[in-house]
DNA sequence: CCTAACTCCGTACACCTTACGGAAATCGCT
DNA sequence: AGCGATTTCCGTAAGGTGTACGGAGTTAGG
């Protein structure tokens, strides 16, 4: 829990060239700062950040230890530098279609960031560090809504609605991928072992709308949750609201 | 990562009685299962889930570190236990008002509880253990809409939307706090270190939009963000929109 | 050519969960 | 009353984690 170091942080990631301050008498780097940061995030791809861990970034570069702290000050330094990079991997694309279009867009590139780096969701920074894939992103975020009819400061909160909104769901459905992955278990399976322990200890009649919506859902999902479904009808719902909000 | 004992587990969790599996042999338990549960809570809830550890657990109860074990299986179903006990902490209130009145009360509650206990945001369990106090609060979270002219899928979907948003945004309030504790730091202070170090760095002009938007927003709210009014603006978007698919 | 600067890394510290096994306490039964 | 089964509590140890500190070796500038 260091005072972060923000001038340093901030210049690895606005150019990714100057890995220790700025001399260069001694010896040359054996790796970039670009090489620990895609070997941390190939770690944290196949194992999650929980099991994510500065030794096993260093095993994968051939480096010990104690090396990758002159590349980068710390474990969450790293992480921001993990989360700016993989927010630059794939282009923007440019806008087209009406607002709603442009706007499903933007939630969609949301979801589907979260699916490819499950471990962005474990990431519990108190503040960003902003850098430039995460300012470009956010300046298309807005640019979906520019000119429909929004004040400023709606268009602040509309984004900060389905960006939120995206990424809630997007856990939802990263959580049920992991706990089939981790547990080696369906959802059926997982129920089939928790149903008759809970028929025996859950008071019969006690929750009857449960277990009618709960027994619909189940059937039509074949499953607990249908995470797409969720992020479908959720979707269309905000944006009928933000619509009405239009015709104010 | 051991497999956990779905029986003892919901066992503990159903009739909080039976703490090791039955016989009434050895010395008396020095404390009880709930002892520990509340113990655990109050760690949590002082240094955040990342801190907890059994052995602030027990040195909270006068135990040595591995007496725990004797009172719940591991970890991650302390965890659950804690869980389902800060959720029935405060009582459901009866439903009252219009569908919009009760689903704003619903979001209420789930707000509430993650203030009351914003180590519930850290906890990345794959699949609940379900207790009684979580499944009764999913039966007064559906009784809010029942009857108010949906099906039974989209009483699901509806519930799990706005929970999920519910949820989101709790999230991002915690975070503001949290960030705020921690580093001793408010936005402003935050930003006005970031601010000229950013100037130096990015390219000017680059962000038109984000720029415009930034300062309303900032002047707006005083800060970088508020969460409680994205939390109202939010709910009322999907409240309407839900309405929308009323009228359908 | 020497010295300042830099990289790499060995060691150490303070944490974490939990497996294992032993000592002590208590109850049920003879 | 006393023994054996059962259970609690806990000491130890294994195998993890991040990072502070300081030392050895390498390189380039003056």
């Amino acid at each position: 829990m260091e005072k972060p170091d923000v001038d340093r942080t901030l210049a690895l990631l606005w150019r990714r060239t100057l890995g220790a301050p700025q001399g260069s008498r001694g010896p040359k780097q054996r790796v970039s700062v670009d090489d620990v940061v895609r070997a941390a995030i190939a770690v944290a791809d196949e194992e999650g950040l929980a099991a994510f861990s500065m030794r096993k970034v260093t095993d994968r570069l051939g480096l010990k230890l104690m090396s990758i702290y002159t590349y980068v000050p710390g474990r969450s330094e790293l992480i921001g530098l993990m989360i700016d990079e993989v927010t630059g991997e794939t282009g923007l694309p440019p806008h087209d279609g009406d607002w709603r279009d442009r706007l499903t867009a933007v939630a969609r590139q949301v979801w589907d960031e979260y699916h490819r780096h499950p471990w962005l969701l474990q990431v519990e920074e108190h503040r960003p560090w902003i850098g430039p894939n995460g300012s470009d992103k956010y300046e298309w975020q807005l640019a979906a809504i520019e000119g429909a009819g929004f004040t400023d400061l709606e268009m602040d909160q509309i984004i900060t609605l389905v960006v939120g909104f995206a990424a809630g769901a997007a856990g939802a459905s990263v959580r049920a991928r992991r706990a089939a992955e981790q547990t080696g278990m369906s959802d059926a399976e997982w129920w089939e072992i928790n149903a008759p322990v809970l028929e025996r200890v859950m008071p019969p009649g006690r929750y009857p709308v449960s277990a009618r919506v709960g027994q619909v859902a189940g059937e039509e999902y074949n499953a607990i949750s249908d995470p797409d479904r969720s992020f479908q009808f959720g979707l269309e719902r905000i944006l009928d609201g933000i619509e009405a909000l239009l015709k104010r």
